[in-house]
RNA sequence: GGGGACGUAGCUCAAUUGGCAGAGCACUGCCUUUGCAAGGCAGGGGUUGAGAGUUCGAUUCUCUUCGUCUCCA
């Protein structure tokens, strides 16, 4: 059975048992201490802890998920993949355990002709946590399971937490005997190989307090509402019903790794053993090709980009050790447009959006593959370089400084290191390479602890929130009569703020719109209670609670006071032109460029917007001036905007626009400008028609990274003002250079050009007049101690360069056979510049021009230096020059 | 968020305790040669990313800033 067909199967199950199904969040996830989604259970967090009350008594849905934790074990062992499907149902303070275990057993054996999954009843074994008697007496009494396939397990097995206090509960998984094969007989307890876990019933129903270790802490009561989550792991039914060993091997991954091997012309499980322990290293790369390039894939579909921090990291490294992999399975060329099709292919029956947006997955994906290659490029020249001085030294192990160093600042790969070490027939320090990397690891954990315990998550928001959401009434009215709920300094919960503090205060209801979307936060005044509060910023930490950040100008502010909450209405219009100008401008770029120009982030502020969008090159002139003109179309067009709510479902039939990464909720805000002309779902204030954006123009293009290119834009007034600028500018250079504007360019190069000329001919002609006395100067050499000797004074006001030409013009004028000595000193501005020269002969016969300088130097006063055949100096009292000159000669002379 | 490295001619890169900014390819001209990565000679091309500091003198050292690459969390 292929994998869309369980998927199917096991949705249609539960929503014939009253589920709501609900679409996979996705995969970057809207929670600051989460990568990525991790488990079917985490869009519904809210429910479960009683944040906010469930829509529906029941859901089910399969949720994309990514672990990464474990990504050295991917391909070593069957068990780790980084991508993986959790089927799940949900229960919120509905049926619980029995019916939780009755669903899944259903599912799970009735006949594939009945729509289930027709697995052997007889071969499936149940663990339980070990006191849970009501779970045991289900699945013995209800369901018919005997007792010695029932296995009582411990905590760390069997007993579920979030890992923090709230709710937790004892589990119920479901295992199925793969037979002899796979291993010894006896249960999970004996060998989870054979015994293969595919379903985790966790049934809520206790409340946790604090804890020191993962399983150490205690079950404090029992939860008012009780929960049901559970989750079937899509690979591992896959495998189960495609008798294949592991989930690289189902259909979603197996294509990607014949094509990785037919590429490379392995063959896959030749040198290899059943067990996943007898793996050969490259059935290992094999699948951790498939692994990787399916998960990238989703990755990339769902709107990460590469990138060298948080969530685009791990993209980045995931691409990498697929690419890498490849490598060391022979394959030297660009691996990813060979493999993504496949995966693509594989997934997209389940998710046709990777077919629809194949265009900028693959631009994203190939052109980091690009990016890699050129490291690597970079990386095997340091390396050869690397080796032949190990060579040359006639050692045999590389430092494990040097892998380190290349791992860390040049990015090349460890296991490459090894591989290419190896043809070298050198080994690796790989101890000291593994000390480097962890105490690397250390710096950076040390520092993210003491950074999260500095702010982060402050209890006194988790209370605030506690005592209800903060009502926005901004997208209708500007102010409002409202009451102080609670305020904050430094993080603590405080009664009262004085004049001059600043502090966070939360109110009951708020005109002020928080940042988010990409637009900036309201600006604006809250005033009462004889005080008056400046609202620097203004944010949503949690879900629901809006937090202004105010100064307290005058008076005193308390906690109750009734306020008068004020926003700028200047600002606000403002706000409201840039808003709706990033969408016009986000449909222009679509318009133009084509749908794959979607966009990545936004930032929009009074007056000004910028636009990042996936787009793989810098936009020319006319591209720009084309999307100018079809945003300020839509301006002209007086297009309405509107906005409507719906459900996500339906928002997503009707194409609306949604941000990556973002997540929504199941209703959703949906604006229009021109009925389909533009359609995202947002929830930032926006104008009543186009035309109130009045004007945009854009002033900037430029790369934010891999894929990823930026617009940057004035709107309205600004806009219009940029243009003013722009004229007067045009017209003051016009003046200046009395020509039209249109003629400005031409006119500029050529005098630019004629600029260069004239400079050049300027210095041809001072070298000229300096060196014009050179041959004169030259004359004047005598013969000190067997070696020619310029000693001089040169015209006064040749400095610095110009005098070391004019000295080494004059050395190659003396016999170069013989030694030869130049010391020149000037007087410029009353400072003595001095060079000093020695031709190679001179150096051969123990002259220095550095230690020269060195002797007279002192008897001007000044100070200077150089090597063997070349010195210089300034400083000092031009009225020396005389007796420096002699001291020349003198040292000469002694030193013969 | 923390760490490392790099910004030099159109491109790829040099420049030994701070001391004449170079090479190869590309470009222009001439010569040689009937051509398909030809040879020779000559030449043009630089604000050493930007700004400040230390110094007689900074591509080199220090600080700031911008950009690129990279590892870790």
């Amino acid at each position: 059975m292929r994998s869309a067909e369980i998927r199917r199967r096991f949705l249609a199950h539960f929503e014939a048992n009253g589920h709501t199904v609900v679409p996979s969040a996705p995969l970057p996830f809207d929670d600051p201490n989460l990568l990525f989604v991790n488990a079917g259970m985490v869009q519904f967090v809210p429910y479960f802890i009683g944040q906010q009350a469930a829509p529906f008594k029941r859901a089910t849905s399969v949720q994309k998920c990514i672990r990464t934790q474990d990504i050295e074990e991917v391909g070593k062992t069957t068990r780790h993949g980084t991508f993986f499907q959790m089927n799940g149902n949900f229960s919120f303070g509905d049926y619980f355990k029995a019916e939780a275990i009755k669903l899944a057993w259903e599912l799970s054996t009735k006949s594939q002709d009945d729509g289930g999954f027709g697995l052997d009843g007889d071969r499936i074994w149940a663990t339980v946590y070990f006191d849970d008697e009501e779970a045991i007496d289900i699945w013995h009494r209800v369901i018919g399971l005997p007792m010695e396939r029932i296995v009582r397990r411990g905590k760390a097995d069997n007993f579920w937490s979030m890992g923090i206090p709230g709710p937790c509960g004892p589990c119920s998984e479901l295992f199925y005997d793969r037979g002899p094969d796979y291993g010894p007989d006896g249960g999970p307890e004996v060998d989870e190989d054979r015994y293969m876990e595919f379903w985790n019933l966790v049934f809520m129903q206790n409340e946790r307090g604090a804890g020191s270790t993962k399983d150490d802490y205690p079950i404090l009561g029992e939860l008012p509402a009780k929960n049901i989550d559970t989750g079937m792991g899509m690979e591992r039914m896959a495998a189960l019903l495609q008798g294949v060993d592991n989930l690289y091997e189902i259909d979603e991954t197996r294509p990607i790794l014949d094509k990785a091997a037919s590429l490379t012309n392995k063959r896959y499980g030749e040198h290899s053993g059943h067990a996943a322990n007898q793996s050969h290293p490259d059935d290992v790369r094999l699948r951790v090709v498939a692994d990787h390039v399916r998960t990238a894939l989703m990755l990339v579909g769902d709107g990460v980009t590469p990138s060298n921090e948080g969530r685009g990291y791990v993209l980045r490294r995931i691409l990498r050790r697929a690419i890498r992999s490849m490598r060391l399975l022979g394959w030297d060329d660009r691996a990813l447009p060979e493999l993504f099709p496949v995966a693509r292919d594989c997934m997209s029956a389940s998710y046709p959006e990777l077919a629809t947006d194949f265009e900028r997955i693959t631009m994203i994906a190939y052109s980091e593959e690009e990016t890699f290659r050129r490291t690597l490029a970079a990386g095997t020249t340091i390396f050869d370089t690397a080796v032949t001085a190990v060579k040359a030294s006639g050692a045999s192990v590389l430092p494990g400084e040097q892998a380190f160093k290349l791992h860390d600042t040049y990015g090349f790969p460890v296991d490459l290191t090894l591989e290419m070490a190896a043809e070298h027939g050198l080994s690796v320090d790989t101890e000291a390479f593994h000390r480097l990397m962890t105490e690397q690891r250390e710096r950076a954990k040390a520092d993210s602890k003491a950074n999260k315990s500095a702010h982060g998550n402050s209890p006194a928001y988790r209370q605030l929130r506690d005592l209800g959401e903060t009502i926005f009434i901004g997208y209708t009215d500007l102010t409002t009569e409202t009451a102080v709920r609670g305020i904050v300094a430094d993080g603590e919960l405080v009664t009262r703020a004085k004049e001059g503090q600043i502090v966070e205060v939360v109110l009951d209801e708020t005109p002020f719109y928080a940042e988010s979307g990409g637009q900036i936060a309201d600006e604006g005044l809250i005033t009462g209670d004889g005080a008056l509060l400046r609202v620097l910023d203004v944010q949503k930490p949690l879900k629901g609670l809006i937090v202004h950040r105010v100064e307290v100008a005058e008076g005193e502010i308390g906690t109750g006071a009734v306020v008068h909450a004020q926003v700028d209405p200047e600002w606000r219009r403002s706000a409201r032109q840039a808003h709706s100008g990033t969408h016009i401008m986000h449909a222009a770029l679509r318009q133009v460029l084509g749908p794959t120009a979607l966009q990545s982030g936004s930032y929009n502020k009074p007056g000004y917007l910028r636009l990042d969008f996936a787009w793989g090159s810098a936009l020319n002139e006319a591209t720009k001036r084309d999307v100018e003109e079809v945003s300020n179309r839509a301006l002209r067009a007086d297009l309405a905007v509107t906005v409507q709510h719906m459900p996500l479902a339906r928002a997503r039939e009707i194409g609306a626009l949604a941000l990556f990464g973002e997540n929504y909720d199941t209703d959703v805000r949906v604006v229009e400008i021109g009925g389909p002309w533009s359609r995202e779902l947002c929830g930032g204030t926006h104008v009543d028609h186009s035309s109130q954006v009045g004007a945009l123009t854009i002033v900037g293009e430029s790369s934010v990274g891999a894929g990823v290119r930026r617009v940057e834009a004035f709107i309205g007034l600004e806009a219009m003002r940029y243009l003013a600028n722009e004229r007067a500018l045009v017209n003051a250079v016009s003046e200046t250079l009395k020509v039209p504007p249109a003629e400005i360019g031409d006119r500029v190069s050529t005098l630019v050009e004629r600029l260069r000329t004239v400079e050049k001919e300027l210095e041809r002609n001072r070298v000229a007049a300096v060196l014009a006395g050179a041959g004169a100067l030259a004359s004047q050499a005598q013969e000190v101690a067997g070696k020619q000797l310029v000693a001089v004074q040169a015209p006064a006001g040749v400095a610095g360069n110009d005098l070391r030409t004019l000295a080494l013009n004059i050395r190659g004028r003396l016999d170069q056979s013989r030694p030869a000595v130049v010391v020149l000193t000037s007087d410029v501005d009353g400072r003595v510049h001095f060079v000093a020269s020695v031709n190679p002969s001179g150096q051969q016969a123990g002259v220095s021009a550095g230690a020269l300088v060195k002797e007279f130097a002192p008897v001007l006063g000044a100070r200077g230096g150089g090597k063997a055949d070349l010195a210089q100096g300034a400083g000092g009292d031009p009225s020396k020059a005389a007796d420096a000159l002699a001291v020349v000669v003198r040292s000469l002379s002694a030193s013969a």
